[in-house]
DNA sequence: ATATACCTTGGAGTTAACTCTAAGTCAATA
DNA sequence: TATTGACTTAGAGTTAACTCCAAGGTATAT
């Protein structure tokens, strides 16, 4: 599969596909004789995976740490279950702050439902507590 | 409450604090006769809001295009909630990519906490699939 | 009154994560 | 065979969100 391909099935640019290799993000893939980037599933495999870390906002940094560590081999699991173990506290908190802000969002949007009908704001210390 | 004191409470820098205010994420802070900020409760109350929104990772232009319509007064309660519930979806979508990533990482976690037991990844398309 | 620690502004520098450009190679088509 | 379009690399440019710096003003303790 070309680059050109990889990027329309994933919706990213062939520029992004080949920074991703170039930093590390995913593994080098392999070419054709011609020097031409030939994408296998397995390539795929690892570009799905940071896709959906990327996607949660998990760090650059963390993946590439995790391909590193993967391409060492099996003395490194336990290094790679505490990093995978980190990055999910920090998904659990980052959940945690949408819910707040959700919570916040929500009893704002209330009120301005009542606004827009009634065309005045139900006082609330001018808009910005709670 | 001078700069500083406000940059302790809430764990931001001064510098963060006066960009905020620059690009208009906040409200102008008064000043005194010395041209020295003092914040007031209603800035607090403010940088609560702006804070809560960066933390669940809503963008800074979206934070100071509130402040802007919530400046232009009681003539923009609807596009107010507009912006509102454009964020909240924003939020819901985000929270549904960190779930998506969350099931992953419990399954490879999984797999890594048996691997670290026995030594041998129990065989997984690479580690890459799923 | 002078040292210290804080404050001010305008503007430059940094970091993460792309995104684009230049200069050149390769493959398929008219 | 000439052109078109996709590919290659190395490196420069961009954007968001800070973060720092220089040059100077302010407030309080000794």
């Amino acid at each position: 599969m070309t680059i050109k391909e990889v990027g329309e099935k994933y919706g990213i640019s062939s520029d992004t596909l080949r920074y991703y290799e170039r930093i590390g993000m995913i593994p080098p893939v392999e070419r054709t004789e011609s020097g031409i980037r030939n994408y296998t599933e397995k390539d795929l495999s690892w570009i799905e995976l940071v896709l959906c870390m990327r996607n949660a906002g998990l760090p650059i940094e963390a993946i590439i740490e995790y391909v590193k560590l993967f391409k060492m081999g099996d003395k490194t699991f336990e290094a790679r279950l505490n990093l995978l173990t980190e990055q999910r506290e920090a998904l659990i908190e980052q959940k945690k702050k949408i819910d707040i802000m959700l919570e916040r969002l929500n009893y704002k949007i209330a009120r301005y439902e009542i606004a827009v009908e009634t065309g005045k704001l139900t006082w609330d210390a001018e808009d910005c507590k709670k």
